[in-house]
DNA sequence: GTATCATTGACATGAACATGCTAGCGTTGT
DNA sequence: ACAACGCTAGCATGTTCATGTCAATGATAC
């Protein structure tokens, strides 16, 4: 890899960048698409992937087989990112009271009391 | 509604659950296996919905049609708080570097305020 | 006691996700 | 100049998501 990067080095292109991460170039291009690690450019068009970026993709690669978590789910909290409006509505939603049901105390009237105060909560949490 | 529950009333079986709150009984089933809402109970296994509950599938479906969001991302934001480890790492992954080439990536966010609440929603209790 | 409703489990389907592979056409290194 | 490589677009496949529907069995209401 060189294309008129003299002291550029450390830049590689897709099929270095997938041997060094362990993902494939179609894999490469399909997580720029997600949003999560996108390349720049060359002139000519050739996805040219830093010493960042390779790291990210390592780690990527890491996070994604250790949790068993898919790329939809990272790219969704990208989305909350950089879209303040849904962080902050999905925000609300979870912290305005989980729904589980183990937290049932067998006292019925104390449910409900504890019902109307949660639904005060979920009104106004502002 | 009824089944011996004298003063206990409030609570709505999944049929009706669905009728007020626009989700298919089939949905609220699905949903109650993402996590997302959870009802408790009757002695005889049906579902019982408080008001809590419907408001939460209520806001629940505002917050996905309005925002063209899917009930699996949901569940994977509610992981990321059930999972302290688990969002530890995205959480890591995320503020660790630039995605974007271009842009400098000067940038602080991914902190959605979860650690003020974190306990509030973290019983595990199974 | 019986009609009505719920429960779980299964099968079905269209859309989205995750990947691979191919084809035709530009880019790059030597 | 040309071989080697990358780019985009598209097709293909297996998987999960999101829903619906149906069947057999059990719970509730009156």
């Amino acid at each position: 890899m060189n294309m008129l990067a003299l002291f550029v080095m450390d830049v590689l292109t897709i099929a270095e960048a997938a041997q060094t991460t362990g993902w494939s170039a179609r894999m490469l291009r399909y997580i720029e698409q997600t949003g999560l690690v996108v390349p720049r450019r060359s002139e000519g068009g050739y996805r040219l992937y830093g010493p960042a970026q390779v790291q990210r993709l390592r780690t990527l690669r890491d996070l994604v087989t250790t949790h068993d978590i898919g790329l939809a789910e990272l790219g969704f909290v990208a989305r909350l990112q950089s879209e303040p409006g849904l962080g902050a509505a999905v925000n609300e939603w979870f912290t305005a009271r989980p729904a589980r049901p183990e937290e049932t105390p067998e006292t019925d009237w104390l449910r409900f009391e504890q019902e109307k105060h949660e639904r005060l909560l979920t009104h106004r949490t502002r």
